[in-house]
DNA sequence: TACAGTCGGGG
DNA sequence: GTGTACGACTGTA
């Protein structure tokens, strides 16, 4: 076309604009930053009975913003066939929000559809252009878009990358601790330092980096919960304008913070700014961030089709349904509008509920050797994918489909579901990502991007099982969420017969996986077999997560007679610790001792086999013996003995005064209040008091701790990982605070199959002679022995 | 002893 | 722009 200019980029940002319809920013191979507008009409649809259609096109008729009317026909996806609809297509997508509000408050009784879809979701599924696209863009020298093609796909594992430009902003303390006094600022190569006071001068340097390097991205460190609130304060204040925004005909975005329910915890989102024609990400404030960083954010956008910006701050839960959403737009299905209702909804859907729907059984308390975990790959997707699951495939009245095992109910595998049409290339691609890691050596650039990528996978996936079963979510139903948990114990059971056939002991079963011994077994190879085994009558993906030298299943701490499903740790071949349950994997647990905990488990995990453990007892004593001599001598610093809880409740709504209802009192008689769903942080501390709440302006000293409470706490801790050696809690009281030692009785050792009971309590040294601790003379124990235990 | 309050899991 | 469970466990009274 004549006069029309052409470039090829990357889509970075769309939105609504009431003067230019729709704002599609494009970050040009060549460097440029285009924003184009186009007119993009947008269609929503009502559904009902005709009279009450009839009255709706009779009200619209009289509404002021520009619109269309028309009957038709669209398929709805629970009915299974197309229903009669009035579509109402409104021309500016900025008109859609309020025609539509004053349609469903006038009518609210008429069923609506495609009413609350996120605008970029539509584009892509318009126009094929999504969120972070490489296209091919025509436009007119006035900024109209007149042609956008995507030249890739999301589901690409080499897609092109985008040439960012980052200026990232930080303060030097945290704004909710302490006032901050200047900020650092970063951008290409160059550092600056900013002193928040005087103001002005602050206002104008920050206006001149803004200017000079226009960045695509302002990564902050809390800038959505005050350093943006607080520069546009004070660029108002003093009235200098600060660009902020690359799109000068917009202001910013802010949204309000909120507290909300989800999965059964308490959940605080701080406030948000959003910015138009550039991102704002905090880092504070991103969902996952430590998980998946910016590449897994960047991926996310690509495959959910949210904007930068909204992925950055939304639960994968928001992602999986937009991806549904997606494909039922590109399907012509109509998508339902979400109300926001908060009715009785007794939805009780977990997104693992293991209690219900998992298979789940009591393992074998004790300490195993010859012992390897076995998983199903993402499970519950590839059930989905796999049976065809999906809320209009399953049912009770599907003649000739296919039965659901233990439910009076069949899934019809004629016709792929939405579900599985979702999650499929999403399951293929995660696989192909695992197979590239592992052929990459861990120093490859490319490795981390692909492990970002699919960390972030991986929570998509496991939060699409919970939308599946919640009746309220827009492409739930609950039969199916049966139906996956159904296939799901029938597979594990599938897999428990196949072991046993093959001579393997099931210690446990949970959900996906299963721990299986046989004397002997202490190679992959020896599994493999049974790998094979039951993938071949699964039909399923399965994995090894590995071969343990030895596992130790944990007894509930009531009653030992009891186990419990959730608490273990164990030791694989290669030397690397799985843990579960135990103190060091809670965020409760003060860091010091989940150091020692691990630190404990370090030393165990040193024993090449199970019966060279009593060989590591000793250090590991010795290292508890350390740590509560260190304790009492006040050689621990304070910052290692705070504990952190999150608030459930205000301050009002305590009903107990709970170590962490005290700390939020102190809290609040000091000025500062903290929202439910917030973490407080505190000590433990003798007197009256009990607990120092940590972010008060004081410090108390060491001697102000209550040894005796964190020495219980040490114990405990201790006791959980040496239980299976035959170690008591009320043992190593004893043992620790330097009484008589009663070690040496023999029988004390709980070691299954083989392992010489009598061993080892006779072998160590008397106290005296133990052997110290691996540490250094200042610090405590190295950091890294904690995050060992967390993958 | 009963009750109130917090946490993890999955990957 | 989410999704109000469940059991184990600890601390308080």
């Amino acid at each position: 076309m004549a006069g029309l200019e052409e470039r090829a980029g990357w889509l970075i940002d769309l939105y609504a604009d009431p003067r230019d319809d729709l704002v599609v920013w494009i970050l040009a191979e060549d460097g440029a930053r285009l924003r184009l507008h186009q007119p993009f009409p947008i269609t929503f649809y009502a559904a009902g009975p005709a009279a009450d259609l009839r009255e709706l096109w009779r009200f619209l008729q009289s509404d002021p913003a520009p619109l269309h009317l028309a009957r038709g026909e669209r398929h709805d996806l629970f009915a299974g066939r197309a229903i009669p609809v009035l579509a109402v297509r409104v021309a500016c997508p900025a008109d859609l929000g309020p025609v539509f509000h004053r349609a469903a408050e006038r009518f609210p009784d008429l069923t609506y559809y495609d009413a609350d879809i996120t605008l970029s979701l539509r584009y892509a599924a318009v126009t094929g252009a999504f969120s972070l696209s490489f296209c091919r863009v025509a436009y007119e020298p006035s900024g109209r878009l007149r042609e956008i093609e995507s030249l890739g796909t999301p589901w690409e594992l080499d897609p092109p990358a985008l040439p960012l430009r980052i200026l990232a902003v930080e303060p030097d303390v945290n704004p909710s601790h302490a006032p901050p006094q200047r900020l650092t600022v970063c951008c290409g190569n160059h550092t600056y330092s900013l002193d928040l006071r005087p103001e002005r001068p602050l206002l104008l340097n920050l206006r001149g980096l803004l200017r000079e390097h226009d960045p695509d991205l302002l990564l902050t460190t809390w800038g959505d919960t005050w350093l943006l609130p607080e520069l546009m304060r004070l660029s108002c204040e003093h009235r200098l304008p600060l660009p902020l925004n690359r799109d000068p005909c917009r202001g910013v975005i802010r949204k309000e913070e909120k507290v909300y329910f989800s999965y059964g915890q308490v959940i605080h989102r701080g406030q948000q700014v959003h910015l138009a024609g550039r991102w704002h990400i905090d880092r504070a404030n991103a969902m996952l961030w430590g998980d998946y960083g910016l590449e897994g954010i960047f991926e996310l956008a690509r495959i959910t089709g949210l904007p930068v910006q909204t992925v950055a701050r939304t639960s994968p839960g928001t992602g999986i349904s937009s991806m549904q959403i997606l494909t039922a737009l590109r399907q012509g299905v109509l998508v339902p509008w979400h109300k926001q209702q908060t009715e009785d909804s007794r939805s009780a859907m977990d997104l693992f509920y293991a209690d219900q729907g998992g298979l789940v059984y009591q393992p074998l308390i004790g300490l195993h050797r010859d012992v390897a975990g076995i998983d199903f790959v993402s499970m519950y997707p590839s059930i989905m994918v796999h049976y065809n699951i999906s809320p209009e495939t399953v049912g009770a009245d599907r003649p000739g489909a296919e039965e659901i095992p233990e439910l009076h109910m069949r899934v019809d595998r004629s016709h792929p579901g939405l579900v599985p049409l979702t999650l499929k290339p999403l399951l293929e691609k995660r696989i192909e990502l695992k197979h590239r890691i592992a052929g990459l050596p861990a120093w490859n650039p490319q490795r981390k991007r692909y492990a970002a990528w699919a960390s972030a996978y991986k929570w998509l996936l496991v939060t699409c099982f919970g939308y599946l079963g919640y009746k309220n979510a827009r492409f739930g139903r609950i039969e199916a969420h049966q139906a996956v948990t159904a296939y799901g114990r029938e597979t594990l059971l599938l897999a428990k017969e196949a072991a046993e056939e093959q001579g393997f002991t099931v210690l446990h079963l949970y959900v996906d996986g299963m721990w299986v011994k046989r004397p002997g077994a202490s190679q992959v190879a020896d599994f493999q077999p049974l790998l094979d085994r039951i993938a071949e009558v699964t039909r399923l993906p399965i994995a090894l997560d590995g071969v343990y030298r030895w596992v130790a299943f944990l007894p509930s701490r009531r009653d030992a007679r009891m186990p419990v499903a959730n608490r273990y740790f164990g030791v694989f071949q290669d030397g690397s610790l799985k843990t579960r349950g135990i103190d060091s994997r809670r965020l409760d647990t003060p860091p010091f001792i989940s150091r020692v905990q691990m630190a404990m488990l370090e030393l165990l995990a040193g024993a090449e086999d199970a019966g060279a453990l009593p060989a590591k007892l000793p250090g590991a004593l010795g290292l508890l013996r350390r740590a509560a001599a260190d304790l009492r001598a006040g050689r621990i610093p304070v910052a290692d003995c705070v504990v952190t809880q999150k608030l459930s409740r205000t301050l009002e709504e305590f009903r107990s005064a709970s170590p962490a209802a005290r700390a939020l009192a102190q809290l609040g008689a000091a000025g500062k209040s903290l929202r439910p769903g917030q973490r407080v942080r505190f000590l433990y501390i003798r007197g009256d008091q009990r607990v120092h709440a940590w972010d008060l302006p004081d410090t108390p000293p060491p001697e102000a701790l209550d040894h005796e409470r964190y020495l219980t706490l040490l114990l405990r801790a201790a006791s959980n990982i040496l239980q299976p050696l035959g170690l008591e809690e009320a043992v190593l009281r004893d043992w620790v605070l330097g009484g008589a030692v009663y070690l040496g009785l023999p029988g004390c050792w709980r070691l299954e199959d083989g392992l010489d009971p009598g061993v080892g309590l006779g072998l160590l040294p008397p106290p005296q002679n133990l052997p110290l601790p691996i540490l250094g003379d200042t610090g405590w124990l190295p950091e890294e022995s904690v995050r060992a235990g967390r993958d």
